[in-house]
DNA sequence: ACTCGTAGCCTTTTT
DNA sequence: GGCTACGAGT
């Protein structure tokens, strides 16, 4: 047996990994070290050895994993019917199955993180519980908080709660008894919510653990609680658990994952086999030492070496570029000279940063040389506008009780029912606890609205019934039947007319149309093509809209990079305050798992990898220059050292202008770093006046852009800030302070930072609470009350 | 009731 | 610099 063709091409670990078939197993995989090839390997070797498909399950994090180990599986063994997919596209199929156990209709919908939003904000309204210093956003993460750690509503209830999360435990209950009568869920739902279930049903348990006899989990150091527990339910009488991760790659700790469920894999199965493969056949022995040097810095993490298996390569390259815009321009250079020296392809580089926003440079710079790219994140295809608008139709369709679709497609295209009519309808329901739905019906039956709103309702109503005659139909002439019944393209196109967005959304209309076609072919009972392409729809992440067939550059956040591999890569702007974030800075786990973060970027890189990050980006102040303190943690002797900054120095204080990027705009053709930096509107008007000879000129744009940045306040708000920063420390909740008009009170709240601090003041002379900005009012310090340090 | 204009808001990472 | 939410006007 253990002589198949199959363990040929594998080392000892892998290969032992591949054949351990039987118990629980945790392969600790570092980056390049063959995982996925040993997922699959191990499918396609259980398969060999007789077990039956349908009883292996392969979770992964992304659908993009999911679809490359299907795509490879299918290379070796051909089609089967081993389930690989996301937790929470196979969760959402358990759960469609016991919905009703759990308080759910068979046909609930899921809500993306807008519908989530907008629920939660009905549900604070609702709760005539008045908001402050609480953004709606910390409120959904701390409910997302909680689900993902298991605590219902109901246990919450029965805690006692810190007056921090007071607030919470009033809304969380609220919000989540609206998801329920919608018959919704939100993403953290599907794993909650099946968690319980397994938690509360021992059968249904038992019977699932029996059914999936073979539990495989990717990026196990990314899993939270919920989903450790579903995987631990499933793998109880049969625990053939089958984790695969790396904890030095945990990177998803804000949103609830928890790298403890490794240690937990160890202590809730004693006879866990745990095999590390630490060959690293992807990367050079230069980009290694520079990923290795970077983790040890990371305290909590339990030592594991990169073994190098490949020769020598190029030098690690660091470069310092004056401003993000020299950065993005040499990057695009760089991809374009090694390109047309027919060294490498396109889809050989990945451009890789902190935040989504970091890609707006660089896209400009390969746009402007037509070196074609793939943006990943972003703007996602199913939340455009044009896009959820229709889905919302077909959301309705398939669940009537959906009362977040309902208020999207009532009045779209605009009908005729307003803010007041829905408030009216959405009172109704509450009244008769009964869906937005069942009101509208009431409403036009009896006639509880204006004439106008009622026949408005009406013609929606009739649209709708419409689209429910022929739901049992190809979902095609569904959806085409929505948008003839809405006049949906000529809605568009009115609204389209000042911004020529017009044929961009005839294509996306026809890509979805496309898509739903695509699902008609696939249908079955089991899963009908509305159900799936509105789960598609939703659970469908950006990455995996990744084309591998096409030649061009991709441009991806961090974290959407995980598990993919480039020949070059190119990590932009490691600056502080940006890798590491500022809002990371505090917390030492977080500071690691922002290390952690760049460690992946790094040992994505096969060959060539360049680390850089500019002086000055024109960002909103936030773009400090400073050097990441990560950047002083690598191997800098054996590292190439770029400095384009250098020749720059004498000009610093006019790069570091804000506008900067919105006057230097270099051609293709123009030298990258220019010795002068052009002219602004301003400036060039200034010039035609002066009539001086080109060196005095330079002298007198450079005086003048002295002066000028000297009076702009913002070219000092670095320092501003800094300087209110402290002075205004000392404002804090139990003050006492004196304001010109109000007279005296004591500070009940803080919130914001710099500029954007805020203080809610509850004044003694009418007991009524205000807030301010400090930056907008005189405070007095009376009395700097209990809370002083 | 809808459309247009502006001010204030926010800007991590994602299933 | 971009959007949304809100407010005034038609």
């Amino acid at each position: 047996m253990k002589d198949s063709p199959l363990l040929q091409g594998l080392n000892d670990s892998q290969r032992a990994a591949v054949t351990h078939i039987d118990g629980p197993l945790l392969v600790l995989a570092g980056p390049g070290s063959g995982k996925t090839r040993v997922i699959t390997y191990r499918i396609a070797y259980m398969l060999e050895q007789g077990i039956h498909p349908a009883s292996i399950v392969g979770l992964t994090f992304t659908n993009k994993a999911a679809q490359e180990m299907q795509a490879r599986l299918k290379r070796m063994v051909g089609e089967t019917s081993v389930w690989l997919g996301t937790f929470h596209g196979f969760c959402v199929r358990l759960l469609r199955k016991y919905a009703r156990l759990v308080g759910l209709p068979e046909n609930f919908s899921i809500y993306d993180a807008d519908d989530a939003q907008a629920v939660l904000k009905s549900a604070v309204q609702d709760s005539q519980f008045e908001l402050t210093h609480v953004s709606i956003a910390a409120l959904a993460s701390r409910i997302s908080y909680f689900k993902n750690r298991l605590i219902t509503p109901e246990i919450l209830q029965g805690e006692a709660l810190s007056s921090d999360e007071f607030q919470v435990g009033q809304v969380y209950p609220a919000y989540q008894a609206r998801l329920l009568r919608s018959g919704a869920v939100d993403f953290d739902d599907i794993l909650m919510h099946l968690a319980t279930l397994l938690r509360s049903y021992p059968e249904i348990r038992q019977q699932l653990d029996e059914r999936f006899r073979y539990i495989m989990v990717d990026e196990y150091q990314d899993t939270n609680l919920a989903q450790y527990v579903i995987v631990r339910h499933l793998s109880d009488a049969h625990p053939n658990l089958a984790a695969t991760g790396d904890p030095d790659q945990s990177i998803y700790g804000w949103r609830g994952a928890n790298v403890k469920n490794v240690s937990h894999l160890e202590r809730d199965y004693p006879d866990l086999e745990v095999i590390r493969l630490e060959d690293n056949y992807r990367s050079t022995p230069e980009i290694l030492s520079a990923a290795d040097c970077l983790i040890q810095n990371n305290a909590f993490r339990k030592p594991k070496v990169l073994v190098p298996s490949r020769d020598s390569g190029l030098p690690v390259r660091l470069a310092i570029y004056p401003t993000a815009r020299h950065e993005a321009e040499d990057v695009a250079t760089q991809i374009q000279a090694l390109v047309s020296e027919g060294s490498f392809e396109y889809s050989d580089f990945g451009v890789l940063y902190r935040t989504n926003a970091h890609s707006r440079q660089i896209e400009q710079s390969l746009l402007r040389r037509q070196i074609p790219y793939q943006l990943i994140g972003g703007f996602r295809f199913y939340l455009r506008k044009e896009i959820k608008d229709l889905v919302a139709y077909l959301l309705l369709v398939h669940n009537p009780d959906d009362d977040v679709a309902l208020q999207r497609s009532i009045n779209t295209p605009p009908r005729g029912v307003g803010k007041k009519s829905l408030e009216q309808l959405a009172a109704y329901a509450k009244k008769h606890r009964t869906s937005l739905l069942e009101a509208c019906r009431a409403a036009v039956a009896n006639e509880l609205l204006p004439k106008r709103a009622c026949t408005a309702i009406k013609s929606f109503l009739k649209v709708y019934d419409q689209l429910c005659s022929i739901v049992h139909g190809p979902l095609v002439d569904l959806l085409q039947l929505t948008i003839e019944l809405t006049s949906y393209r000529e809605h568009l196109a009115k609204l389209d007319e000042k911004n020529d967005r017009a044929t961009e959304v005839a294509a996306n209309l026809d890509e979805l149309l496309a898509e739903a076609s695509e699902l008609d072919l696939v249908a079955s009972d089991a899963q009908p093509a509305l159900e799936a392409f509105l789960e598609f729809a939703v659970l469908q992440s950006d990455t995996d809209r990744l084309k591998s067939g096409q030649d061009s550059v991709t441009l991806m956040t961090l974290h959407a990079a995980k598990g993919l591999e480039f020949s070059n890569v190119f990590v932009l702007a490691i600056e502080e305050n940006i890798l590491p974030h500022v809002r990371s800075k505090d917390d030492p786990q977080a500071l690691e798992e922002e290390r952690r973060l760049l460690f992946v970027g790094i040992t994505r890189a096969k060959d060539q990898l360049q680390l850089s990050y500019a002086k000055s980006r024109g960002f909103s102040g936030q773009g400090s220059g400073v050097p990441s303190s990560f950047l002083m943690e690598l191997p800098r002797a054996e590292m190439q050292v770029l400095d384009h900054a250098q020749q720059l120095d004498l000009l610093d204080d006019s790069y570091a202008s804000e506008d900067f990027d919105e006057y230097f705009d270099p051609g293709p053709d123009d030298d990258l770093f220019p010795s002068d930096t052009g002219g602004d509107g301003e400036l060039e008007y200034s010039l035609d006046e002066c009539q001086l000879p080109p060196e005095e000129m330079t002298k007198a744009v450079r005086s003048r852009l002295a002066k000028a940045t000297a009076s702009v306040p913002t070219m000092r708000t670095g320092a501003q800030i800094e300087a209110n920063e402290r002075k205004w420390s000392v404002f804090k909740s139990g003050c006492v302070v004196t304001h010109q008009t109000f007279g005296s009170g004591e500070i009940v709240a803080a919130s914001g930072h710099g500029n954007k601090k805020s203080v809610t003041i509850k004044f003694f002379s009418d007991g009524l609470s205000r807030s301010f900005r400090l930056s907008h009012v005189q405070l007095t310090l009376e009395n700097p009350g209990r809370t002083s340090d």
